[in-house]
DNA sequence: AAAACGGGGAG
DNA sequence: CTCCCAGTTTT
């Protein structure tokens, strides 16, 4: 083999026990399997790209029931598709479906391609993983014929990267493209000429519901006497996560503002972008712009000691939080935005969950005459 | 709240 | 090559 990694086992026994555990643990009665067509099984690995199988089967029959063929497929208005599709998520490839039956159609006289991965892959929506799939699951029903070779039918969806980097104790994320190189090499190595469909099944279904994301059940695993992984005593380490970039940093000052019964000043936000609508402590960048904030908005105001920064982490940046305890009378004027938040009888309002967090921990204080913790 | 999912596409 | 995306589920 070309790559770093050592098959577990040779590729026999490791099918051997495999359909060993599928033909007693294995999923057999699922909609696409019977009657098993390209057609159907193309369908079917679109849909369960997204979606978990208990979810996939209704829509499948509907659209089975709607969409009998590839032809009456591609002759259906995209609208009716997307409409079936609703509720499945990324429908984009709802319309690469519609499109590559239509190319199929015209191209490939109504048949999928499944002479070649690559026939296959030239279909919008079609990737190596799914043509492997649609190749495996359609070609042995009569376990015999054909000149396949398993390696022109590997699969490797997300649960058979899983399976494989734990038995090989396989380091780094598997969407690198060295990771991968070596994947698909023992994906290929494994994919037996026999029972292909049934290997195919077998190895997404023990990913699915042995090798689990979370809580393997190692203990009953046919291959725990070979699983890298299961040595090293830490089998969730595998696969390695997507190496997160570093997510720029702002900061801001909250301030904490409170009067003399302990009440907590906030404002609402505007109703668009972060924290849309809710309410929030008033922020700012710098101290210059609270004290001008303070001195034109709020009487007899008393600055307390800065609680210890903290930050909340957003998709795209991480937010360092600086609370300000201040203390006053009163606001001058009457304030239309904002309302005086009274910790023992907190009204229900949408709070930032940085603020709320921060409300609740004064909470417990609320009764002490000058709040705001001191140090 | 964050990660995972499989393929496509931009840079 | 790397990065980003689409939408929903799971942790």
């Amino acid at each position: 083999m070309a790559d770093m990694f050592t098959p577990c086992l040779a590729a026999e026994e490791f099918q051997r026990r495999l359909l060993t555990w599928f033909d007693q643990y294995g999923r057999h009665d699922l909609p696409w399997q019977s009657p098993r067509s390209a057609y159907r099984v193309w369908v079917s690995e679109i849909m369960l790209q997204q979606t978990q199988v208990a979810t996939v089967i209704p829509y499948f029959k509907r659209f089975m029931t709607r969409f009998p063929t590839l032809e009456a497929l591609a002759n259906a208005p995209q609208d009716d598709v997307l409409h079936l599709w609703t509720g499945l998520g990324y429908y984009a490839r709802a319309r690469n479906l519609h499109k590559a039956a239509q190319v199929a159609l015209a191209s490939h006289g109504g048949e999928l391609p499944t002479d070649s991965v690559e026939a296959l892959m030239a279909l919008p929506g079609i990737g190596r993983s799914t043509a492997g799939a649609i190749i495996a699951q359609s070609s042995d029903k009569h376990s015999s014929d054909k000149q396949r070779s398993g390696q022109q039918a590997a699969i490797l969806d997300g649960n058979v990267k899983r399976s494989l980097t734990r038995l090989h104790a396989i380091a780094g994320w598997p969407g690198k493209p060295a990771v991968e190189r070596s994947l698909w090499t023992l994906a290929e190595y494994f994919t037996p000429n026999t029972r292909l469909a049934d290997y195919t099944q077998a190895i997404m279904d023990f990913g699915a519901t042995l090798c689990k994301r979370s809580k393997p059940d190692c203990l009953i695993c046919p291959f725990n006497d070979v699983c890298c992984a299961y040595a090293q005593g830490e089998p969730q380490r595998f696969p390695e996560s997507k190496p997160k970039k570093a997510l720029p940093t702002r900061e801001t000052i909250m301030l904490m503002l409170r009067d003399r019964q302990g009440r907590v000043w906030l404002e609402q936000r505007p109703p668009c972008g972060l924290w849309g609508g809710l309410w929030s402590l008033p922020q700012f960048e710098q101290h210059s712009e609270l004290n001008d904030w303070l001195a034109d908005h709020v009487t007899s105001p008393e600055r307390h000691a800065p609680l210890p920064s903290f930050t909340h982490t957003f998709s795209h940046f991480r937010l360092l939080i600086t609370p300000q305890p201040v203390s006053c009378d009163r606001l001058n004027g009457v304030r239309e935005d904002g309302v005086w938040y009274d910790v023992d009888e907190p009204p229900t309002l949408g709070l930032a969950a940085p603020v709320k967090s921060l409300l609740s921990q004064l909470a417990p204080f609320s009764l002490d005459p000058t709040p705001g913790p001191s140090r």
